[in-house]
DNA sequence: ATGGTAGCCGCGCTA
């Protein structure tokens, strides 16, 4: 079974992409962040007729997450239950037995700005939700962009990036902690390519110089983590015509 | 050189 999650910006302008993604790609089930799309707009049909059921959680302009699945998709819920918020942000379903949450993390902006306590709140909300989350269902996957770079090997520039936006003490000890709640970063469950990175910033010619951070990621629970066998970053679609800024990660486990 | 690029029912904001 292949899991995998894409910040696409703009499900309206990356949509030809995603459907030759999925074509070549085949995921079984795909998280997408930043749809940026509401409801009367939304390509349901055109992602049915590619063969996905899809479930979403939209508004225009900013945010929106959606859930992709070749499989039928249950028990829908949207936003997280013990945080109520009017960002479009989380959108979780159950696939084959499996839970799976699809996160779009507040950026922050910047360190000490409002935006940064809000993605300090949202990020601890979510770690109380997740947790009732496991208790409950021991075969889960939380995925999305985190904007969370957990390690310094995620960033191109440590130095420069040391304690700024998406790599501050206070994110990484978040993400960590929803580690500690019994999820693994599959990615790092496998030796992989130095300078691995998802997203990179339009600005500056940053993906031609490789100026990127690891800030997607797909986490599974521990018994899924034990049937995980490939972790990887499609790295190609970032060199496409009019590319999003996040490439896909994709995970591969033993459905079992 | 405190920049730059992309997307959005925009006329600045978010990333």
């Amino acid at each position: 079974m292949i899991v995998a999650t894409w910040n696409v910006n703009s499900l309206k302008v990356r949509l030809p992409q995603l459907l030759d993604w999925l074509a070549v790609r085949c995921p079984d089930v795909v998280c997408l962040q930043e749809t940026k799309l509401d409801a009367p707009v939304f390509p349901v049909q055109a992602i049915e007729a590619a063969g996905y059921r899809v479930a979403y959680s939209g508004q225009k302009t900013y945010n929106g997450v959606a859930l992709l699945s070749r499989e039928e998709l249950t028990d829908v819920v949207c936003g997280n239950p013990v945080f109520p918020d009017p960002q479009k942000r989380l959108i979780a379903a159950t696939v084959r037995g499996l839970r799976i949450v699809c996160a779009y993390v507040p950026n922050g902006q910047a360190v000490g700005s409002d935006k940064y306590a809000y993605k300090l709140e949202w990020l601890a909300a979510l770690q109380r939700w997740i947790g009732d989350l496991l208790r409950a269902n021991p075969c889960l996957i939380l995925a999305g962009d985190f904007n969370i770079a957990p390690d310094d090997r995620d960033v191109h520039d440590p130095a420069a990036w040391a304690g700024q936006i998406l790599c501050s003490e206070p994110e990484r000890s978040a993400f960590q902690q929803l580690l500690r709640l019994g999820l693994q970063d599959s990615f790092r469950l496998f030796e992989q390519p130095a300078k691995s990175y998802s997203w990179w910033d339009y600005r500056m010619l940053g993906f031609q110089k490789n100026q990127g951070l690891r800030i997607d990621h797909v986490l599974l629970s521990d018994a899924l983590a034990a049937r995980c066998t490939v972790a990887a970053i499609d790295r190609d679609v970032r060199k496409l015509a009019r590319p999003s800024d996040h490439a896909p990660v994709v995970a591969e486990f033993d459905a079992g």
